[in-house]
RNA sequence: GGUGGAGUGGCCGAGAGGCGAGGCAACGGCCUGCAAAGCCGUCCACACGGGUUCAAAUCCCGUCUCCACCUCCA
């Protein structure tokens, strides 16, 4: 089986092949640092951070870059409102980003690049661009020609004659042509600004992603991921600069879908944006990226608060299976095979939906190997489960998840849950059974729930899960 | 106006010409002192109207509704 995956830019599912045999290249367009993630952030770096491990796991050694923008119109804007320095708001807000990426069990990419340390490779690619003819400086600025680049509009389908005419026209704009964008804006005062030989200035957004893209992977790679509203302009200008000086750039565009609110896209202009940070306070983060990750990266996910806490009811079910049989079996029991059928719905354009159903499988069969008392078989289903789950970033027996900071608690905690269960045994025994009820109850209520099993009672935290 | 999507059972959510994805909820059963967990079973859906076909949720034509992009956005 080999990986197709659906590219933006030919509207199909095509084969992956690398440029290289054995290595796969990826750039994800990351976030600009103007404020606080939202969990549609969230959700692109799960599905790409999925893509890479499926990728790592397919055999391919993976090179794998994340960018963050660090300064732009919104950081200065909103820097400059809160009375904050534009480097201090950037860097506090990439913190915070980083922090939920980690939260989330996303894999840190090989390189996360951060856009002002790169106004070199920024001033050279446009100095290639100005002298083929593709991009020309205007009172300060620096403009890509989209006349010179007849592909423009390949990438997402607009037709430049087409489009509606830009509702922002300004008037002292030096543009040539409205469609022009700018690679570079010109240093307006107060404004940190580079030396540069058309003056000083700041990046434009599409030229920053072309000058990191290929100063870490090379003026050509494999693929190129970002939200579905990236691919117009950001993705086409990105692509229109980095083909006019050279062929290649990204053989594949992989975009993923949004996480909506009521209906409306969520995006920090409409202020409907959910964050990570508030959501990690209602679940635990695990089940936050089962939620995000579980749908097919391209559908729209509708948030709401039942499904989001239905996905956890799901994913309990999937660590309630491994945390039982690790007690039975043995943490290390079972080897790391995936179902046939879990490799070719990866392969099918990352089918995760597919995959976990192949999972509920292989877990409802373990639960019955657990219950018949067949060990073999059921270490044979622990080790699967755990090797698919891996694949999505979702073992829970791996990942030292986050949320779950009380961990060196629980040997705390198991100590006093057995003196209460050795009452509540004693109790049985006696077939007082009202009195074994209510130390029952009383644990229930505390948020530790206890299962009677053929080898004795054992307890779970079944509370809000924090 | 241009471009790209979506409408699936009580709910979430896959699939994309013929075998009832999966999960959640509900209901029955097994297990249990009772539960819980688990297992077994029940719940035969694809916006609407035409058409093609032996066979359509899936293909074609038309209609309706919704969303996104064309301006900063994951």
């Amino acid at each position: 089986m080999t990986l197709r995956l659906y590219d933006t830019g030919s509207r199909s599912i095509r084969e992956f092949v690398p440029q290289e045999p054995g290595t796969a290249s990826i750039y994800l367009c990351g976030v600009t640092v103007q404020g606080p993630p939202h969990i549609g952030h969230a959700r692109s770096a799960i599905n790409f951070d999925i893509l890479r491990r499926w990728l790592e796991r397919s055999g391919y050694a993976v090179r794998y870059v994340r960018n963050v923008t660090d300064i732009d119109d919104k950081i200065l804007a909103k820097s400059a409102a809160a009375g904050v320095q534009w480097w201090a708001w950037a860097a506090e807000n990439e913190r915070g980003l980083l922090h939920a990426y980690e939260v989330l069990g996303c894999l840190p990419p090989t390189y996360e690049p951060r856009a002002t340390g790169h106004v070199p490779e920024m001033i050279r690619l446009m100095h290639r661009l100005i002298d083929s003819g593709h991009a020309y400086a205007a009172g300060g600025d620096v403009y890509f020609d989209v006349a010179s680049y007849p592909a423009y509009g390949e990438l997402s389908g607009q037709r430049p004659d087409r489009m509606q005419p830009a509702a922002d026209t300004d008037s002292e704009s030096a543009k040539r042509d409205p469609r022009d964008f700018a690679l570079w804006k010109a240093a307006r005062p107060g404004e940190p600004s580079w030396d540069t030989p058309w003056g000083p200035g700041r990046p434009g957004w599409h030229l920053e992603c072309s000058a990191m893209a290929e100063r870490y992977l090379g003026p050509s790679f494999d693929i190129h991921g970002g939200g579905l509203d990236l691919i117009f302009p950001h993705h086409e200008n990105e692509q229109a600069q980095s083909r006019a000086v050279g062929d290649g750039f990204a053989s594949y565009w992989l975009h993923n879908a949004w996480v909506t609110t009521a209906g409306t896209k969520m995006s920090k202009s409409l202020g409907n944006s959910l964050l990570v940070s508030e959501l990690v306070g209602t679940v635990r983060p695990v089940e936050l990226r089962y939620y995000l990750a579980a749908p097919h990266y391209r559908s729209t996910i509708e948030y709401s608060p039942d499904s989001l806490a239905e996905a956890g009811v799901a994913y309990r079910r999937i660590e309630g299976f491994l945390t039982r049989a690790a007690e039975r079996v043995g943490a290390d029991a079972g080897t790391p095979t995936m179902c046939a059928d879990f490799a070719a719905a990866m392969d099918d354009d990352l089918g995760v939906p597919a995959a976990l159903a192949c999972i509920q499988e292989v877990l409802r069969a373990g639960n019955a190997a657990y219950d018949g008392g067949r060990d073999t078989e059921l270490a044979g289903a622990f080790g699967s489960v755990r090797a698919m789950l891996g694949v999505l970033g979702l073992d829970p027996l791996r990942q030292p998840w986050a949320g779950d900071g009380g961990a060196q608690l629980r040997p705390v905690v198991d100590a006093l849950v057995r003196v209460a269960l050795e009452q509540r045994a004693a109790a049985r025994e006696r077939r007082d059974f009202t009195a074994a009820d209510a130390i029952r109850d009383r644990l229930s209520e505390a948020g530790v729930a206890v299962e009677d099993t053929a080898q004795g009672p054992r307890w779970t935290l079944s509370g809000m899960p924090r």
